[in-house]
DNA sequence: TTGCGATTGATAGCTAGCGATTAACAAGAG
DNA sequence: CTCTTGTTAATCGCTAGCTATCAATCGCAA
């Protein structure tokens, strides 16, 4: 019925359905689709911490996105802000013992939802799948 | 380097890198990404015509979104929206000759964007990837 | 006919995302 | 040292998306 060729506009309903179903879900533990995301990056940083800069990138987020969700992180207490003392222009983001025992609640979570969202691919569809989405994402970053 | 395997977080990154690219190159049309989608899902419609139910779910938005979406499209005479005559509940948009010839010229940025998006892939990758994402794009509307 | 469940749309209040602008600061050229 | 250029963060005003809730309407069953 629907014959979809737009690329763009594929990714952007799947996305907009995908994050409506994890938000639902998540919603007992507290966090958004967006804030666990932006949990995992920092947990995947060595020392758990990163730059406001480095994080945006990693999130293909604008400054301005960045700033609003860390704000919002730091109000329920997942992350911690600070300066650096020798280049007063740069802030970093840290993630507190609470935000990395929330952000693990949550990832079950959002992995169950994309089990759902898979499942009707053989494995190795799956596989090809991400490694396509891979590859664009690396390119979508300067596009 | 930032190796994400979550296939959930990969879409959403890839969504808002490609939407922001979009967007700036369709500022100069006066449409966003998001209104362009919606107009294109009404000229696929028989009568370049479809209610508001439909369009909701064509779009996989929630139904308060569609409804601001609608309205902006007609504060800018793109859209003409109509009751039914026998069921009073259901409402009606259309899309006028002016929202026809927009759509067309901000389709033409979008297809350019989505050209350099995928420009690292081969052909046969390229319909790889969009076979599976509107395999699972159906899944998507009921997880 | 009345009344109840289901459907459809509207509204309010929130997070998330963007661009544009401003301010603070760093670093290098002269 | 001063000026200029580039970098980083903060703020404002907007679109977009969501849930929850309310109101109107329809259809059907009793």
């Amino acid at each position: 019925m629907n014959e979809q060729n737009h690329c763009g506009i594929l990714i952007r309903q799947i996305n907009n359905a995908f994050e409506k179903k994890a938000n639902t879900r998540l919603k007992e533990t507290n966090l958004t689709f967006s804030q666990m995301s932006a949990l995992i990056e920092i947990l995947n940083m060595p020392a758990k911490k990163t730059t406001f800069k480095e994080l945006e990138k990693r999130l293909s987020l604008a400054q301005s996105t960045t700033v609003g969700l860390i704000s919002r992180l730091e109000q329920k207490k997942l992350v911690h802000v600070s300066g650096d003392k020798d280049d007063k222009r740069i802030k970093y983001v840290e993630i507190t013992p609470l935000g990395e025992k929330f952000c693990n609640e949550a990832k079950q979570e959002m992995e169950d939802t994309e089990q759902k969202l898979l499942e009707n691919l053989s494995a190795g569809e799956v596989e090809t799948l991400l490694s396509l989405l891979r590859k664009i994402n690396l390119i979508s970053k300067d596009i």
